[in-house]
DNA sequence: GTACCGACCGAACGATCGTTCGGTCGGTAG
DNA sequence: CTACCGACCGAACGATCGTTCGGTCGGTAC
């Protein structure tokens, strides 16, 4: 312990998203490890010195990303929060909490688009004790997105259904994660646009109720 | 040419959901050929007796699922064209094409979950003339959904500049997707009362425009 | 100097992969 | 009877898979 400091290695994080542009083209089970040495110009034994295996590797991947997802989400929530003691939060505070998680993911999503989309292609091959650290770590996310949604319901149309209000906020999930499987950000304008687009349709959409989707019939 | 007639074999159906069933949980890649003639309760040179190889298995499932889809949704919007013929279209009419539009899609996922998250996971693994088919299909249904989209929002939000009406309709798509990624239907209500959702969601919060979106800041 | 370190490599291991080949069996057709 | 058919199987092929092992090299620590 004395002066250079330990600056890189430790934990390779470009190594990682160079494993996640691979995968997230590929899929898991698509890119052997061979693939995953050859485009991050290291050898097959190499990319084992700091992995203790493939699967690893994916956790890694997963946590990462679910992490810095859930930091932010939770950041904001906890700002929001100490707002709210301060004084009294008005309807208009629940509906920025939701445009700002909103914002953040999509932010988030169009910055780290190939881990992303690694992290929506599934969990099934991780062990059950790595399995269980992302599931929780995708909960805790979810819930803080329900219960901004709850808030906002709350506000501007009380006495919303509590099973009703966790549809609503699955829903909301559609829309900010869909089109990072499918479609580039590039033919989608900037993630501003794109969040405000979501924001937009969401609030407006829940402030008819469920009472006006029957139009016809 | 004589008395039985030809309505088992010829075409594996069965085979190619079970298949599905399997893919749609470990993924393409994650899944053996073995794995796929055990669950069929065959041997494995006996399943290459009615597919030429795996990849074919996967094109076959893809073409299947999204030609059942596009035929309903065409099938919607020739019925739809027809009786605009007939007497001029109102603006509930073009909601009420929607609104079945987005029912038919919801009870199809519903009904082929398995098939249906096999297509979502992605096309990569194909060959070019196969990819190319798929791709070809994939777009003529979101062209349906989009033309579904700007036609209400033609009635509704008249001005709406295109890209935003595709950016629209993609967000539809998000909502209509998604939930079948990532969670069972058994946690969603029925699908009527997720169409019902959607379509409530979706319809109400564009006709909010988009300049509702700045509420804060 | 020697000792130890993390980063990295070449070569190989056993297992599993997709695919192929030769053959069996029950059922019409002639 | 023979000829042919689709459905199906066991056994094997070459390739590739994830992983491991022994070793090399440049850099501090003492």
């Amino acid at each position: 312990m004395s002066a250079p400091a330990r600056l890189v290695t430790q934990c390779p994080d470009d190594i990682l998203s160079q494993c996640a542009a691979l995968m997230a083209r590929q899929g898991y089970h698509g890119t052997s490890m061979r693939d995953l040495a050859r485009t991050t110009g290291r050898s097959l034994s190499g990319l084992y010195h700091h992995f203790s295996s493939k699967e690893d590797l994916l956790y890694l991947i997963n946590e990462r990303g679910f992490s810095s997802l859930l930091g932010n989400a939770e950041r904001l929530r906890e700002e929001w929060r100490s707002r709210a003691r301060a004084k009294p939060a008005t309807a208009a505070d629940a509906a920025a909490l939701l445009r700002d998680l909103i914002s953040a993911h999509v932010d988030y999503f169009s910055r780290h688009r190939s881990e992303m989309r690694v992290l929506m292609l599934g969990t099934q091959p991780m062990s059950p004790a790595h399995g269980e650290v992302v599931r929780r770590l995708k909960q805790r996310y979810s819930e803080v997105l329900s219960y901004a949604v709850s808030e906002y319901l709350a506000g501007h149309a009380p006495g919303t259904p509590r099973a009703e209000v966790e549809r609503k906020a699955w829903l909301l999930f559609g829309m900010m994660n869909w089109i990072f499987g499918w479609y580039s950000v590039d033919e989608l304008g900037s993630p501003r646009d794109l969040a405000g687009d979501i924001f937009g349709i969401f609030t407006q959409g829940c402030l008819a109720g469920s009472r006006a989707a029957a139009t016809s019939e």
